[in-house]
RNA sequence: GGGCGAAUGGCGGAACUGGUAGACGCGUUGGACUCAAAAUCCAAUAGUAGCAAUACUGUGAGAGUUCGAUUCUCUCUUUGCCCA
């Protein structure tokens, strides 16, 4: 018997995928269409497992429904603008082109090898002119509708990879890559206007039936609706400002009011600026973050005005006006009205500055008595110590009964406030899309004209300057438009940009004249199947899905905003994690095994701490390169092993042990094969026989359901079951029946996962033809002998095997001659018999 | 602090709509083959008692609904993720 040699195989498969282009696409009106996308991998330089695991889930379900005769879309690209190819390059003097270029070789090489059925020739990489041109275009038309904007804006600054960051790209204060404490800083920004359609994006939620609920739920705290009002507080002071306005969810604790806090960004600090005080005091500000986070997390402190604020409840009520670190500019109106008993934030701040701490609300196991004292009461409970309000059931009946009041009294009203803002662009590095715009000397903005796209990024270009490098290229910034001497824009767009808009781009890669064909989107979209990691649910998810509505927004091109139909989030690949005597992490292929006490590798005597399992990683070493495994262990066995321990939604645990004994076992299928192969040469019986029949229609029934089902790994554990089923079956000397064509149907259930192997011992077995899904016959799921549970008083005492749809009566005449069973029965009055057709019967005597 | 999820043998995990808990794999143990080892193959493997048939206990803890609960409801514990 010849031992399966995986080399050969998938290679000689890998290139007949290839020169034949088997995945190859086009539109075809005639079949229905699938299009499977995984989220496209950012050009690093290698493929991770990570890659591995979201391009094998995806695969399986490409093939799948290849198989089940649709015409799948499943094609592969590279997000491959951003910060590392410029930091890789600057350090390496390189050029980011050619440094992600080459990594794009690589990764697809790697790619390549493990099989997977992508189509190729949609290859599309956002860093070429072809792509981002397109990508000007719609900044344009965005740019036309009014949906993209230029505003003086405070951003978080990265002081160490000098860049602006979105608020989700600020982690505990500091930048997502560089990990630099986030500063303030004031700049002109562009802005995509996303809060425009905060209200659509959470209805959108609603019809995204096969999307997880953590993501739409996750989504939904991101857009952050609130429902309150927005009140006009009269201010008593030296400025001409005479009304500051706020807004609350809380406006039934009005009467608790003991400060109004404002931000340092508010329209009054105009008159305090030159105040050193104040000027003092909005540095110290500007060290905490803007992030909301920064703020709950960081000391709450203000600084004392020479206002006072009007409580409009109530004239004689007059309270202190501060500026306060915790309150947002963005939020809201940048003011909020201070109610210390109800709220624990503004209960730490009166508690720091010595301000009066009312209690409005008492809970309703409390008598009138209860007062707030060592944290703020938030929950539910009765307005109490406040007039007209008191007795109002809070927080439901007195947060509307409240607004109706401010409403008559024409000092507010209803408002609805999201949380959600508007997305800022502009970033100002090198390696990124150029944004089309261009400005005169005043500052007005000139579009450049759509017929002078693409804005190209220039190249060679010095990387050793702190700062935007395009900033400094003077032959490249300073354009003529219409005679008019203009400066570029310098700054590029974040490369979400790029990925809000892929999906669109796969559907009409070689268009040249715009994004996509409408033709083609028509047929194409929305994608059927995307699947990618849980950490874009917010960003990627959300600003693709605004993209959509961007597109369609005014015109109507589409009949559909929601650009993926059916999400699924897989789980990351961990690894244990070792350290050495010293706290220095260890990889994997640095340590090992002597008597169960880990060592490092060649030193028996050293010691070494074995951490908790992680997400791999290469700060903390725990990563195992996928090209390495590949070449070790083949493809197949590697796409079994990352399928097959864990649900594909949950964290897999990488294991050396788990991956060598995928590996035996495609060689042990392949001795199986030989065995199967040798005894259908030997037999020319095609007679059927039942076993034989009833388990493949069973194994197809159970795959594909849990093809369906994404129950990946189960899978895997029907391959096995069906393994050692023939290995059980052909052994046992029963006649063979038609060993091959069931044996056909179960290589075909078993090609999504391992497909070079499956192909392989069709062709040796002469099997050329197209290749369907099986298809499985619910009637030969029944079995004509069931087991049947037998139970008395509800405890399991035997099984017994009788007929299919045996009746009640039948069954208790037999059970009761049970020797067993009857012991339980005895003599005993039967008080009732429960029974489940083809499944239980349950006695119930009297003890 | 809030929201969402999870908890099943030594380990990863199965279990249809409430109806045989532990599929499948790893590991472990015993055996075969071998001069020996590796590889391979066979067998056992939730716990307790028993030679065994079998019995009892058992799906994080406690209650509830039910003839019957891993599954449904409530409370609690631990833990993960997201938001703060």
């Amino acid at each position: 018997m010849e031992r399966y040699n995986f080399k050969i195989v998938e290679e000689k498969w890998q290139t007949r995928w290839d020169k034949s282009k088997s995945f190859l696409t086009q539109v075809n009106r005639e079949k229905e269409k699938f299009y499977c996308l995984e989220m496209f991998p950012y050009p690093s330089g290698k493929i991770h497992m990570g890659h591995v695991r979201n391009y094998t889930i995806g695969d399986v379900l490409s093939r799948y429904k290849i198989l089940k005769g649709f015409n799948v879309l499943h094609p592969m690209g590279w997000d491959a603008f951003g910060m590392p190819a410029e930091n890789a390059a600057r350090d390496n003097n390189l050029d980011p082109k050619d440094w992600t270029n080459s990594n794009i070789d690589t990764m697809k090489k790697q790619l390549k090898k493990l099989g997977l059925s992508i189509d190729w020739e949609r290859e599309i990489s956002t860093c070429s002119e072809e792509y981002y041109k397109h990508q000007q275009t719609f900044f344009l038309e965005l740019y036309e509708k009014g949906l993209v904007y230029r505003k003086e804006n405070y951003v978080n600054w990265d002081p160490v990879d000098e860049t602006v960051l979105a608020n989700e790209q600020v982690i505990d204060g500091k930048g997502w890559r560089s990990g630099a404490i986030v500063e303030r800083k004031k700049l002109n920004q562009w802005f995509f206007n996303i809060s425009k359609f905060s209200q659509d994006l959470l209805d959108g939620l609603e019809d995204l039936e096969k999307w997880p609920n953590k993501v739409k739920t996750m989504q939904k705290n991101w857009i952050g609706k609130s429902f309150g009002c927005e009140i006009d507080f009269k201010v008593i002071g030296p400025i001409p400002i005479k009304n500051i306005r706020c807004f609350t969810t809380r406006p039934d604790t009005l009467f608790g009011f003991s400060f109004l806090a404002v931000s340092v960004d508010h329209e009054i600090a105009e008159f305090y600026k030159n105040d050193p005080e104040f000027i003092k005091f909005k540095e110290e500000c500007s060290k905490t973050g803007t992030t909301e986070e920064a703020i709950a997390v960081g000391d709450k402190i203000g600084f004392k005005t020479n206002l006072e604020a009007v409580n409009p409840f109530k004239e004689s009520h007059k309270v202190p006006v501060y500026f306060a670190n915790f309150v947002l500019m963005d939020y809201g109106f940048g003011a909020v009205f201070g109610c210390p008993a109800h709220d624990q934030r503004d209960f730490d701040f009166a508690k720091k500055y010595n301000l009066e701490i009312k209690t409005v609300v008492r809970p309703i196991d409390k008598d009138e008595e209860f007062k707030v004292e060592n944290e703020a009461y938030s929950g539910p409970g009765v307005i109490v110590n406040s007039e007209y309000l008191n007795g109002l059931k809070a927080p439901e009946n007195s947060i509307l009964e409240t607004i109706k009041i401010i409403e008559e009294k024409k000092i507010g009203k209803k408002k609805i406030n999201y949380r959600l803002k508007d997305w800022g662009v502009s970033r100002q590095r090198y390696w990124g899309c150029p944004i089309p715009i261009a400005y005169d000397k005043k500052g007005e903005i000139y579009p450049i004209p759509k017929s002078m796209l693409p804005v190209k990024l220039p190249e060679n270009i010095n990387l050793g300057v702190k700062g935007n490098p395009l900033d400094g290229l003077k032959e490249w910034k300073e354009i003529e438009l219409d005679g008019k001497k203009l400066i570029r824009e310098t700054d590029t767009l974040d490369t979400f940009v790029c990925s809000s808009w892929y999906y669109l781009r796969f559907c009409s890669p070689n268009e040249d004249n715009y994004g996509y064909k409408k033709d083609d989107i028509d047929y194409w979209m929305p994608v059927d199947q995307y699947i990618g990691g849980v950490e874009h649910a917010i960003l990627h998810l959300l600003y693709s899905r605004f993209f959509m509505r961007a597109i369609n927004y005014k015109n109507k091109d589409f009949n559909f905003v929601e650009p993926f139909k059916s999400l699924f989030t897989q789980g990351m690949v961990c690894h244990e994690t070792y350290k050495d005597e010293n706290n220095n992490w260890l990889s994997p292929d640095q340590v090992e095994k002597i008597n169960n006490v880990y060592v490092k590798k060649g030193d028996a005597n050293s010691k070494v701490k074995v951490g908790a399992s992680e997400s791999m990683s290469k700060s903390k070493k725990n990563v195992i390169d996928p090209e390495f495994i590949v070449e070790t262990y083949g493809a197949d066995s590697v796409r079994l092993f990352i399928l097959s321990d864990s649900p594909p939604e949950k964290d897999v645990q990488w294991s050396e042990q788990g991956m060598a004994s995928s590996y035996k076992f495609i060689q042990k299928l392949w001795n199986l094969h030989c065995d199967i192969k040798n005894k259908i040469q030997q037999n020319n019986n095609t007679d059927t026989n039942d076993e034989l029949e009833k388990y493949t229609n069973k194994i197809i029934a159970k795959i594909t359901n849990n093809l369906e089902k994404f129950n990946y790994n189960v899978i895997i554990a029907n391959m096995y079951e069906t393994y050692n089923f023939l290995t059980n079956f052909l052994f046992s000397e029963k006649k063979l029946g038609n060993l091959r064509a069931n044996y056909k149907k179960i290589l075909i259930c078993f090609s999504p996962v391992i497909p070079h192997f499956t192909n392989e011992c069709l062709e040796d077995l002469n099997i050329n033809d197209d290749l369907e899904w099986p298809v499985f016959d619910e009637k030969l799921l029944e079995e004509e002998e069931v087991n049947i549970v037998v139970q008395v008083n509800s405890r399991k005492r035997g099984l017994v095997k009788t007929s299919k749809d045996i009746m009640e009566k039948d069954l208790l005449e037999i059970v009761k001659k049970d020797k067993i069973i009857n012991k339980y029965l005895s003599e005993k009055k039967i008080r009732r018999v429960i029974f489940i057709k083809n499944r239980l019967i349950n006695i119930l005597i009297d003890d």
